[in-house]
DNA sequence: ACGCCTTTGAAGCTA
DNA sequence: TAGCTTCAAAGGCGT
């Protein structure tokens, strides 16, 4: 009779048990502590393989069906699904959901066929392919090749939670490249604030990756940068001063290695780049055909640092999704904060300027001001401008007449923009 | 693939 | 110097 052996998959980062199959005829009654039962160990077997008693080579079999189903699990994340399974689900119901996703790969892919039919040759040769398999997903670290290089794959390769782009090598379970979460700003993370408006997770790791016992890089110690002296980027700590490195490693990169996403590719926007840029590596070579100079974007302002935190508030309240709505909403409850909790963040924006220029002290919004009319720029940018222009004047007249948001009040009531109250829409 | 929408504030540009 | 323009973020939508 198999027997269960659980013990930690330590290589793999979590505290999840490694389940394999041993020798048969190795029996006692270890069984009945281990959340496996000797019946749903049976089963798990059964619907693995109808193997033959008369096959030639049992251990061989066993042996082999051992490593497939190490290599489900350790390839295929499924120590993730079982850690999030026993803690979402009951024990009974994520073994049988467990055995059913078994049972289902294992048929699909016909892994057993071979085996079935004494055919070691053959298997042996399955088991080479799926080897390089494997170390073709390592280096490709995509998950989206499973759907093209196995079409059985979609139902195997679920989301994971840890990784936003799923770039994470099955061979090591490590998270090589990491991408920024979306409602973090790269100079946000900085600016240790409040615990409860600002993560101090590093900027370019999702939050729940600092939760997790998964392995990821060693994040910087930051907490030093706005204790700086003036000009202090000077007299940062050799790992601090990733000014200077990022220069040195090239455009988007940190000092770490990791892409700095307060530097994006000029064309397109920023997250557009980030979501093609784990899910497509293919595609990356056309990038290279054309070189150009990376951009900087512009410090947060006050405003935009409240939208970022508020953002996935108004989103769950409202049940929103499109910006320009939230946005609306946001603009209006930015007004209807008092003015100390409006100088957190004009505070916050301050500090996120400060820094900006330590950063980049040769970095000017010019840089990115209109685009279109830069020296160099065809005729057809600077005519697109134009009439980009144009709409907007048109734009501008008739917000004087709707006083639909703050702004467009205070422009009917005439107050000052920057700095008067906008009482009406309040 | 890319621009628009929509918000506020900072910064650059222009007359 | 006042007033205008652009750009930061976000993601659905239209072209």
């Amino acid at each position: 009779m198999p027997q269960l052996s659980s013990g930690g998959g330590d290589d793999l980062g979590a505290n999840d048990e490694m389940i394999s199959f041993k020798d048969e005829g190795d029996q006692d009654e270890k069984i009945q502590e281990n959340a496996f039962t000797e019946r749903d160990l049976a089963d798990l077997k059964s619907s693995l393989v109808n193997e033959s008693e008369t096959n030639q080579s049992p251990n061989a079999a066993v042996g082999t069906r051992e490593i497939i189903l190490m290599r489900c699990w350790q390839g295929r994340k499924w120590l993730l699904l079982r850690g999030l399974g026993t803690k979402l689900l009951s024990p009974g119901l994520f073994k049988v959901i467990l055995r059913l996703l078994i049972y289902v790969y294992c048929h699909c892919f016909g892994h057993f066929q071979a085996v079935r039919r004494g055919q070691q040759n053959e298997h042996r040769g399955y088991q080479e392919k799926h080897r390089e398999h494997l170390d073709g997903v390592s280096k490709h670290q995509d998950g989206g090749m499973y759907k093209t290089a196995y079409p059985g794959y979609p139902f195997l390769m679920l989301p994971d939670p840890y990784i936003p782009s799923g770039s994470v090598s099955p061979s090591s379970n490590k998270v090589s490249v990491v991408q920024q979460s979306h409602g973090m700003h790269p100079l946000t993370s900085l600016l240790p604030y409040s615990n409860d408006h600002f993560n101090p997770s590093p900027p370019h790791l999702p939050t729940d990756m600092s939760q997790k016992g998964i392995h990821r890089p060693q994040s910087q110690d930051i907490s030093g940068f706005y204790s700086l002296p003036q000009g202090g980027v000077g007299q940062m700590p050799p790992s601090m001063g990733w000014f200077s490195h990022s220069l040195m490693l090239g455009p988007g990169m940190h000092s770490t290695g990791i892409p700095h996403p307060a530097i994006v590719p000029p064309s397109g926007k920023q997250d557009h780049h980030d979501r093609n840029m784990y899910a497509k590596p293919h595609q990356e070579p056309k990038r290279e055909k054309e070189p150009k100079k990376p951009v900087i974007k512009k410090p947060l302002n006050a405003f935009m640092l409240y939208m970022k935190e508020m953002r996935a508030k108004v989103i769950a309240e409202c049940t929103l999704k499109e910006s320009a709505a939230i946005n609306q909403i946001l603009g209006r409850r930015w007004h209807a904060l008092t003015r100390e909790e409006q100088a957190k963040y004009y505070e916050l924006a301050r500090k996120e300027r400060q820094l900006h220029m330590q950063l980049y002290p040769s970095w000017s919004a010019r840089d990115n001001y209109e685009a279109g009319l830069r020296e160099g720029a065809g005729e057809k940018n600077k005519a697109d401008w134009g009439k980009k222009k144009r709409r907007k004047r048109e734009k501008q007249q008739d917000s004087t007449t709707d006083p639909g948001s703050p702004k467009k009040c205070r422009a009917r009531f005439g107050l000052n923009q920057q700095t008067d109250w906008c009482g009406p829409c309040r």
